[in-house]
DNA sequence: CCTTTATGGTATCGACTCGATACTGTTAGG
DNA sequence: CCTAACAGTATCGAGTCGATACCATAAAGG
Protein backbone atom coordinates (compact mmCIF):
# COMPACT_ATOMS: atom_id res chain seq x y z
CA UNK A 1 0.00 0.00 0.00
CA UNK A 2 1.14 3.38 -0.91
CA UNK A 3 1.55 6.21 1.39
CA UNK A 4 -0.91 9.56 1.75
CA UNK A 5 2.19 11.05 0.45
CA UNK A 6 2.57 9.17 -2.84
CA UNK A 7 -0.94 9.83 -3.00
CA UNK A 8 -0.56 13.76 -2.54
CA UNK A 9 2.29 13.85 -5.15
CA UNK A 10 0.29 11.92 -7.51
CA UNK A 11 -2.66 13.67 -7.53
CA UNK A 12 -0.80 17.50 -8.01
CA UNK A 13 0.71 15.88 -10.49
CA UNK A 14 -2.45 15.49 -12.24
CA UNK A 15 -3.82 19.21 -11.23
CA UNK A 16 -0.17 20.09 -12.89
CA UNK A 17 -0.60 18.03 -16.03
CA UNK A 18 -4.33 19.00 -16.36
CA UNK A 19 -3.90 22.93 -16.03
CA UNK A 20 -0.97 22.08 -19.04
CA UNK A 21 -4.18 22.31 -21.50
CA UNK A 22 -3.66 26.20 -22.06
CA UNK A 23 -3.48 28.70 -25.04
CA UNK A 24 -3.50 25.65 -27.42
CA UNK A 25 -0.81 23.89 -26.27
CA UNK A 26 -0.22 20.50 -24.78
CA UNK A 27 1.41 19.35 -21.50
CA UNK A 28 4.50 18.51 -23.20
CA UNK A 29 4.69 21.37 -25.29
CA UNK A 30 4.92 23.80 -22.37
CA UNK A 31 7.63 21.98 -20.26
CA UNK A 32 9.67 22.64 -23.71
CA UNK A 33 9.09 25.91 -24.02
CA UNK A 34 9.79 26.77 -20.18
CA UNK A 35 13.12 24.18 -21.09
CA UNK A 36 14.34 26.54 -24.03
CA UNK A 37 14.04 29.57 -21.64
CA UNK A 38 15.79 27.78 -19.01
CA UNK A 39 18.14 26.39 -21.04
CA UNK A 40 22.08 27.87 -21.89
CA UNK A 41 23.56 28.37 -25.52
CA UNK A 42 24.73 24.55 -24.81
CA UNK A 43 21.86 22.90 -23.79
CA UNK A 44 19.03 24.45 -26.58
CA UNK A 45 19.38 21.28 -28.79
CA UNK A 46 16.63 18.54 -29.21
CA UNK A 47 19.08 15.85 -27.69
CA UNK A 48 19.36 17.88 -24.75
CA UNK A 49 15.60 18.36 -24.11
CA UNK A 50 14.97 14.65 -24.76
CA UNK A 51 17.45 13.91 -21.69
CA UNK A 52 15.81 16.52 -19.93
CA UNK A 53 11.68 15.31 -20.98
CA UNK A 54 13.29 11.62 -20.52
CA UNK A 55 11.02 10.51 -23.30
CA UNK A 56 12.26 9.11 -26.60
CA UNK A 57 13.80 11.70 -29.17
CA UNK A 58 11.12 10.70 -31.78
CA UNK A 59 8.85 11.97 -29.33
CA UNK A 60 10.58 15.24 -28.98
CA UNK A 61 11.46 15.52 -32.34
CA UNK A 62 7.68 15.58 -33.35
CA UNK A 63 6.84 17.93 -30.10
CA UNK A 64 9.62 20.37 -31.24
CA UNK A 65 7.89 19.91 -35.26
CA UNK A 66 4.67 20.98 -33.24
CA UNK A 67 6.12 24.25 -31.87
CA UNK A 68 8.11 24.97 -35.15
CA UNK A 69 4.61 25.01 -36.67
CA UNK A 70 2.80 27.07 -34.19
CA UNK A 71 6.11 29.89 -34.88
CA UNK A 72 7.09 29.66 -30.96
CA UNK A 73 10.28 27.79 -31.65
CA UNK A 74 13.21 28.19 -34.26
CA UNK A 75 15.63 25.53 -35.47
CA UNK A 76 19.07 26.66 -36.72
CA UNK A 77 22.17 24.27 -38.18
CA UNK A 78 24.37 24.43 -35.54
CA UNK A 79 28.01 26.05 -36.30
CA UNK A 80 30.37 23.68 -35.83
CA UNK A 81 28.74 19.79 -35.97
CA UNK A 82 26.24 19.44 -39.03
CA UNK A 83 24.43 17.08 -37.48
CA UNK A 84 22.89 19.18 -34.72
CA UNK A 85 20.55 21.36 -34.63
CA UNK A 86 20.23 24.52 -32.37
CA UNK A 87 16.89 25.98 -30.77
CA UNK A 88 15.55 29.08 -29.77
CA UNK A 89 12.26 30.87 -28.68
CA UNK A 90 11.14 33.40 -31.00
CA UNK A 91 9.47 36.36 -29.60
CA UNK A 92 6.31 34.99 -29.88
CA UNK A 93 7.47 31.95 -27.56
CA UNK A 94 8.80 33.65 -25.29
CA UNK A 95 5.61 36.22 -25.26
CA UNK A 96 3.39 33.10 -24.68
CA UNK A 97 5.62 32.24 -21.36
CA UNK A 98 3.75 35.01 -19.73
CA UNK A 99 0.23 33.07 -19.68
CA UNK A 100 2.19 29.80 -18.67
CA UNK A 101 -0.37 27.54 -16.32
CA UNK A 102 2.45 26.92 -14.27
CA UNK A 103 1.52 30.23 -12.44
CA UNK A 104 -1.19 28.82 -10.76
CA UNK A 105 0.83 26.27 -9.33
CA UNK A 106 3.23 29.48 -7.96
CA UNK A 107 0.26 31.29 -6.71
CA UNK A 108 -0.40 28.24 -4.28
CA UNK A 109 2.98 27.45 -3.17
CA UNK A 110 3.07 31.88 -2.62
CA UNK A 111 0.59 31.41 -0.42
CA UNK A 112 1.86 28.50 2.21
CA UNK A 113 3.92 30.23 5.01
CA UNK A 114 7.03 31.93 4.30
CA UNK A 115 9.00 29.81 6.07
CA UNK A 116 7.77 26.79 5.02
CA UNK A 117 8.71 27.46 1.14
CA UNK A 118 11.91 27.61 1.79
CA UNK A 119 11.79 24.10 3.45
CA UNK A 120 9.46 22.87 1.34
CA UNK A 121 11.85 23.75 -1.66
CA UNK A 122 14.94 22.09 0.47
CA UNK A 123 12.91 18.87 0.73
CA UNK A 124 11.93 18.89 -3.02
CA UNK A 125 15.39 19.03 -3.67
CA UNK A 126 16.00 16.03 -1.76
CA UNK A 127 13.23 14.43 -2.98
CA UNK A 128 14.41 15.30 -6.43
CA UNK A 129 18.09 14.57 -6.15
CA UNK A 130 17.05 10.68 -4.69
CA UNK A 131 14.62 10.53 -7.71
CA UNK A 132 17.02 11.37 -10.64
CA UNK A 133 20.05 9.46 -8.76
CA UNK A 134 17.61 6.00 -8.95
CA UNK A 135 17.35 6.17 -12.90
CA UNK A 136 20.62 7.40 -13.65
CA UNK A 137 19.29 10.77 -14.81
CA UNK A 138 20.59 14.19 -15.39
CA UNK A 139 20.64 17.06 -12.88
CA UNK A 140 19.98 20.27 -15.03
CA UNK A 141 21.21 22.46 -12.15
CA UNK A 142 22.93 25.75 -13.35
CA UNK A 143 25.71 26.29 -14.97
CA UNK A 144 27.45 28.52 -11.75
CA UNK A 145 26.89 25.36 -9.80
CA UNK A 146 28.83 22.64 -11.78
CA UNK A 147 32.00 21.74 -10.97
CA UNK A 148 33.25 22.07 -14.67
CA UNK A 149 32.71 26.16 -13.64
CA UNK A 150 35.56 28.18 -13.49
CA UNK A 151 35.32 31.84 -12.23
CA UNK A 152 38.40 33.11 -14.87
CA UNK A 153 38.16 35.72 -17.16
CA UNK A 154 38.76 34.46 -20.26
CA UNK A 155 38.56 35.85 -24.13
CA UNK A 156 37.02 38.80 -22.87
CA UNK A 157 33.97 36.66 -21.22
CA UNK A 158 33.33 36.76 -17.39
CA UNK A 159 33.83 32.82 -17.02
CA UNK A 160 34.89 29.52 -18.48
CA UNK A 161 33.25 26.20 -18.89
CA UNK A 162 36.34 23.66 -18.89
CA UNK A 163 34.19 20.51 -19.90
CA UNK A 164 33.23 22.59 -23.02
CA UNK A 165 36.85 24.91 -23.31
CA UNK A 166 33.93 27.73 -23.97
CA UNK A 167 34.10 31.17 -22.67
CA UNK A 168 30.24 31.60 -20.88
CA UNK A 169 28.69 35.23 -20.42
CA UNK A 170 27.08 36.24 -16.58
CA UNK A 171 24.13 34.97 -18.23
CA UNK A 172 25.02 31.72 -19.47
CA UNK A 173 26.13 31.03 -16.29
CA UNK A 174 22.91 31.20 -14.14
CA UNK A 175 20.89 28.94 -16.89
CA UNK A 176 20.77 25.10 -16.62
CA UNK A 177 23.05 23.35 -18.70
CA UNK A 178 22.63 19.39 -19.58
CA UNK A 179 26.25 18.86 -18.70
CA UNK A 180 25.97 20.20 -15.27
CA UNK A 181 27.47 17.87 -12.77
CA UNK A 182 27.26 19.51 -8.74
CA UNK A 183 30.56 20.89 -7.52
CA UNK A 184 32.21 18.68 -5.08
CA UNK B 1 9.50 34.18 -14.19
CA UNK B 2 8.44 30.85 -11.86
CA UNK B 3 10.19 30.33 -8.79
CA UNK B 4 12.57 27.42 -8.39
CA UNK B 5 10.02 25.01 -6.06
CA UNK B 6 7.58 25.56 -9.52
CA UNK B 7 10.19 24.24 -11.57
CA UNK B 8 10.81 20.98 -8.88
CA UNK B 9 7.45 20.35 -9.00
CA UNK B 10 7.02 20.47 -12.52
CA UNK B 11 10.05 18.39 -13.05
CA UNK B 12 9.25 15.78 -9.88
CA UNK B 13 5.45 15.71 -12.19
CA UNK B 14 7.37 14.66 -15.55
CA UNK B 15 9.23 11.94 -13.66
CA UNK B 16 6.07 10.70 -12.09
CA UNK B 17 4.22 10.42 -15.34
CA UNK B 18 7.40 8.95 -17.20
CA UNK B 19 7.57 5.76 -14.76
CA UNK B 20 3.76 5.59 -15.10
CA UNK B 21 4.15 4.01 -18.91
CA UNK B 22 4.78 0.63 -17.50
CA UNK B 23 3.61 -3.06 -17.38
CA UNK B 24 1.43 -1.74 -20.68
CA UNK B 25 -0.70 0.59 -19.05
CA UNK B 26 -0.91 4.42 -19.49
CA UNK B 27 -0.41 7.18 -16.73
CA UNK B 28 -4.13 8.04 -16.84
CA UNK B 29 -4.85 4.09 -16.44
CA UNK B 30 -2.97 3.42 -13.53
CA UNK B 31 -4.47 6.53 -11.93
CA UNK B 32 -7.79 5.14 -12.59
CA UNK B 33 -6.71 1.54 -10.98
CA UNK B 34 -4.88 3.53 -7.91
CA UNK B 35 -8.64 5.54 -7.49
CA UNK B 36 -10.66 2.52 -7.59
CA UNK B 37 -8.82 0.56 -5.43
CA UNK B 38 -8.99 3.69 -2.93
CA UNK B 39 -12.31 4.57 -3.54
CA UNK B 40 -16.05 3.30 -1.03
CA UNK B 41 -18.73 1.51 -2.99
CA UNK B 42 -20.71 4.92 -3.30
CA UNK B 43 -17.61 6.28 -5.44
CA UNK B 44 -16.67 3.58 -7.76
CA UNK B 45 -18.58 4.95 -10.72
CA UNK B 46 -17.51 6.98 -14.01
CA UNK B 47 -18.50 10.17 -13.22
CA UNK B 48 -16.98 10.37 -9.21
CA UNK B 49 -13.10 9.23 -11.12
CA UNK B 50 -14.37 11.62 -13.89
CA UNK B 51 -14.49 14.26 -10.90
CA UNK B 52 -11.76 12.87 -9.54
CA UNK B 53 -9.46 13.00 -12.55
CA UNK B 54 -10.42 16.44 -13.77
CA UNK B 55 -10.81 15.36 -16.83
CA UNK B 56 -14.08 15.30 -19.61
CA UNK B 57 -16.37 12.26 -19.06
CA UNK B 58 -15.90 10.96 -22.80
CA UNK B 59 -12.11 10.51 -22.36
CA UNK B 60 -12.86 9.03 -18.91
CA UNK B 61 -15.65 6.88 -20.62
CA UNK B 62 -13.00 5.53 -23.08
CA UNK B 63 -10.15 4.56 -20.18
CA UNK B 64 -12.24 2.51 -18.64
CA UNK B 65 -12.96 0.72 -21.69
CA UNK B 66 -9.30 0.51 -21.88
CA UNK B 67 -9.18 -0.82 -18.78
CA UNK B 68 -12.10 -3.20 -19.22
CA UNK B 69 -10.84 -4.66 -22.53
CA UNK B 70 -7.45 -5.52 -20.31
CA UNK B 71 -9.59 -7.39 -17.74
CA UNK B 72 -9.11 -4.89 -15.20
CA UNK B 73 -12.27 -3.65 -14.24
CA UNK B 74 -15.23 -5.09 -14.30
CA UNK B 75 -18.58 -2.62 -15.08
CA UNK B 76 -22.37 -3.85 -13.22
CA UNK B 77 -25.44 -1.88 -14.06
CA UNK B 78 -26.27 0.25 -10.41
CA UNK B 79 -29.09 -1.34 -8.64
CA UNK B 80 -31.53 1.90 -8.17
CA UNK B 81 -30.39 4.37 -10.81
CA UNK B 82 -30.46 2.25 -14.06
CA UNK B 83 -28.36 5.51 -15.87
CA UNK B 84 -25.81 4.61 -13.37
CA UNK B 85 -22.47 2.30 -13.85
CA UNK B 86 -21.06 0.54 -10.39
CA UNK B 87 -16.97 0.07 -11.32
CA UNK B 88 -14.57 -3.07 -9.54
CA UNK B 89 -10.94 -4.37 -9.78
CA UNK B 90 -11.13 -7.76 -10.89
CA UNK B 91 -8.90 -9.80 -9.17
CA UNK B 92 -6.28 -9.21 -11.85
CA UNK B 93 -6.37 -5.51 -11.24
CA UNK B 94 -5.76 -5.51 -7.51
CA UNK B 95 -2.93 -8.26 -7.95
CA UNK B 96 -1.38 -5.31 -10.88
CA UNK B 97 -1.09 -2.91 -8.59
CA UNK B 98 1.08 -4.50 -6.67
CA UNK B 99 3.59 -3.70 -9.68
CA UNK B 100 2.04 0.24 -8.89
CA UNK B 101 5.26 2.11 -10.74
CA UNK B 102 4.75 4.97 -7.90
CA UNK B 103 6.22 2.45 -5.23
CA UNK B 104 10.00 4.09 -7.03
CA UNK B 105 8.37 7.83 -5.76
CA UNK B 106 7.63 6.02 -2.36
CA UNK B 107 10.81 4.78 -1.96
CA UNK B 108 12.36 7.99 -2.65
CA UNK B 109 10.26 9.76 0.20
CA UNK B 110 11.27 7.23 2.95
CA UNK B 111 14.32 7.97 2.02
CA UNK B 112 13.70 11.38 3.46
CA UNK B 113 15.08 12.14 7.28
CA UNK B 114 11.75 11.14 9.00
CA UNK B 115 10.99 13.78 10.65
CA UNK B 116 10.69 15.42 7.51
CA UNK B 117 8.39 13.40 5.78
CA UNK B 118 5.46 14.36 8.26
CA UNK B 119 6.29 17.45 7.60
CA UNK B 120 6.43 17.49 3.86
CA UNK B 121 3.59 15.69 3.64
CA UNK B 122 1.53 18.34 5.83
CA UNK B 123 2.88 20.81 3.73
CA UNK B 124 1.41 19.31 0.46
CA UNK B 125 -1.74 18.54 1.79
CA UNK B 126 -1.85 22.51 2.35
CA UNK B 127 -0.56 22.79 -1.06
CA UNK B 128 -2.86 20.58 -2.07
CA UNK B 129 -6.04 22.71 -0.25
CA UNK B 130 -5.05 25.59 -2.03
CA UNK B 131 -4.83 24.37 -5.18
CA UNK B 132 -7.93 22.73 -5.39
CA UNK B 133 -9.79 25.51 -3.82
CA UNK B 134 -8.68 27.39 -6.06
CA UNK B 135 -10.59 25.32 -9.42
CA UNK B 136 -13.42 24.71 -6.96
CA UNK B 137 -12.10 20.63 -6.99
CA UNK B 138 -13.21 18.05 -4.78
CA UNK B 139 -11.35 17.31 -2.03
CA UNK B 140 -11.61 13.30 -2.24
CA UNK B 141 -10.86 12.80 1.66
CA UNK B 142 -11.74 9.74 3.60
CA UNK B 143 -15.25 9.11 4.24
CA UNK B 144 -14.48 9.33 8.30
CA UNK B 145 -13.23 12.72 8.03
CA UNK B 146 -16.48 14.01 6.51
CA UNK B 147 -19.06 16.06 7.96
CA UNK B 148 -21.71 13.52 7.16
CA UNK B 149 -20.12 10.69 8.64
CA UNK B 150 -21.97 9.31 11.45
CA UNK B 151 -20.50 7.38 14.66
CA UNK B 152 -24.04 5.60 15.72
CA UNK B 153 -25.02 2.33 14.80
CA UNK B 154 -27.61 1.74 12.04
CA UNK B 155 -29.12 -1.08 11.35
CA UNK B 156 -26.28 -3.21 12.61
CA UNK B 157 -23.58 -1.29 10.50
CA UNK B 158 -20.83 0.24 12.67
CA UNK B 159 -21.18 3.57 10.94
CA UNK B 160 -23.49 5.82 9.10
CA UNK B 161 -24.00 8.68 6.47
CA UNK B 162 -26.62 11.49 6.63
CA UNK B 163 -26.34 12.48 3.25
CA UNK B 164 -26.95 9.35 1.58
CA UNK B 165 -28.54 7.96 4.81
CA UNK B 166 -26.86 4.84 4.10
CA UNK B 167 -25.10 2.39 6.48
CA UNK B 168 -20.87 2.22 6.82
CA UNK B 169 -18.73 -0.65 7.16
CA UNK B 170 -15.51 0.30 8.49
CA UNK B 171 -13.64 -0.47 5.60
CA UNK B 172 -16.52 2.02 3.77
CA UNK B 173 -15.03 4.84 6.35
CA UNK B 174 -12.09 4.53 5.84
CA UNK B 175 -12.08 4.80 2.11
CA UNK B 176 -12.00 8.09 0.18
CA UNK B 177 -15.36 9.09 -1.22
CA UNK B 178 -16.83 11.75 -3.66
CA UNK B 179 -19.36 13.69 -1.71
CA UNK B 180 -16.35 14.03 1.17
CA UNK B 181 -16.42 17.72 3.04
CA UNK B 182 -14.24 18.13 5.55
CA UNK B 183 -15.53 18.27 9.04
CA UNK B 184 -15.83 21.48 10.83
C1' DC C 1 -49.77 12.70 -16.24
C1' DC C 2 -46.78 14.49 -19.56
C1' DT C 3 -43.40 17.44 -21.03
C1' DT C 4 -39.22 19.85 -20.24
C1' DT C 5 -34.72 19.66 -18.19
C1' DA C 6 -30.92 17.56 -15.86
C1' DT C 7 -27.94 13.72 -15.35
C1' DG C 8 -24.89 9.44 -16.29
C1' DG C 9 -22.66 7.48 -20.03
C1' DT C 10 -21.25 6.41 -24.77
C1' DA C 11 -19.60 7.41 -29.73
C1' DT C 12 -16.80 9.88 -32.85
C1' DC C 13 -13.41 13.31 -34.51
C1' DG C 14 -8.88 15.56 -34.83
C1' DA C 15 -4.58 16.89 -32.74
C1' DC C 16 -1.24 15.15 -30.05
C1' DT C 17 1.80 11.83 -26.97
C1' DC C 18 4.48 8.01 -26.64
C1' DG C 19 7.49 3.74 -27.36
C1' DA C 20 9.32 1.07 -30.98
C1' DT C 21 11.52 0.53 -35.08
C1' DA C 22 13.73 1.80 -39.10
C1' DC C 23 16.02 5.23 -41.50
C1' DT C 24 19.50 9.35 -43.16
C1' DG C 25 23.28 12.14 -42.56
C1' DT C 26 27.62 13.32 -40.08
C1' DT C 27 31.52 12.70 -37.18
C1' DA C 28 35.08 10.06 -34.87
C1' DG C 29 38.22 5.98 -34.13
C1' DG C 30 40.89 2.31 -35.44
C1' DC D 1 39.23 4.19 -45.41
C1' DC D 2 35.70 1.83 -43.18
C1' DT D 3 33.12 1.07 -39.37
C1' DA D 4 31.01 2.47 -35.35
C1' DA D 5 28.70 5.95 -32.65
C1' DC D 6 25.80 9.85 -32.72
C1' DA D 7 22.02 13.67 -33.95
C1' DG D 8 17.86 13.76 -35.89
C1' DT D 9 13.78 12.46 -38.69
C1' DA D 10 9.91 9.34 -40.45
C1' DT D 11 6.31 6.19 -39.64
C1' DC D 12 3.20 3.01 -37.07
C1' DG D 13 -0.22 1.68 -33.61
C1' DA D 14 -2.34 2.34 -29.14
C1' DG D 15 -3.86 5.60 -26.24
C1' DT D 16 -4.95 10.53 -24.30
C1' DC D 17 -7.54 14.46 -24.47
C1' DG D 18 -11.14 18.26 -25.33
C1' DA D 19 -15.15 19.06 -28.03
C1' DT D 20 -19.35 17.89 -29.71
C1' DA D 21 -23.18 15.20 -30.45
C1' DC D 22 -25.86 11.74 -28.87
C1' DC D 23 -28.82 8.12 -26.01
C1' DA D 24 -30.99 6.56 -22.05
C1' DT D 25 -33.08 7.39 -17.60
C1' DA D 26 -34.53 10.29 -13.82
C1' DA D 27 -36.44 14.39 -11.65
C1' DA D 28 -39.17 18.54 -11.56
C1' DG D 29 -43.07 21.40 -12.76
C1' DG D 30 -47.17 22.54 -14.70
Amino acid sequence: MLSSTAHLLERLARLVHNDAYSSGLKPTQWEALRYLARANRFSRSPGALTAYLGMTKGTVSQTLQALERKGLVEKRAAANDRRSVKLDLTTAGEHLLADDPLGDLEASVSALPKEDQKLFGAMLEGLMKNMLHRRGGKAFGACKTCRHFRGDKNQGAPFFCSLLSEPLSTSDSEMICAEQEAAA
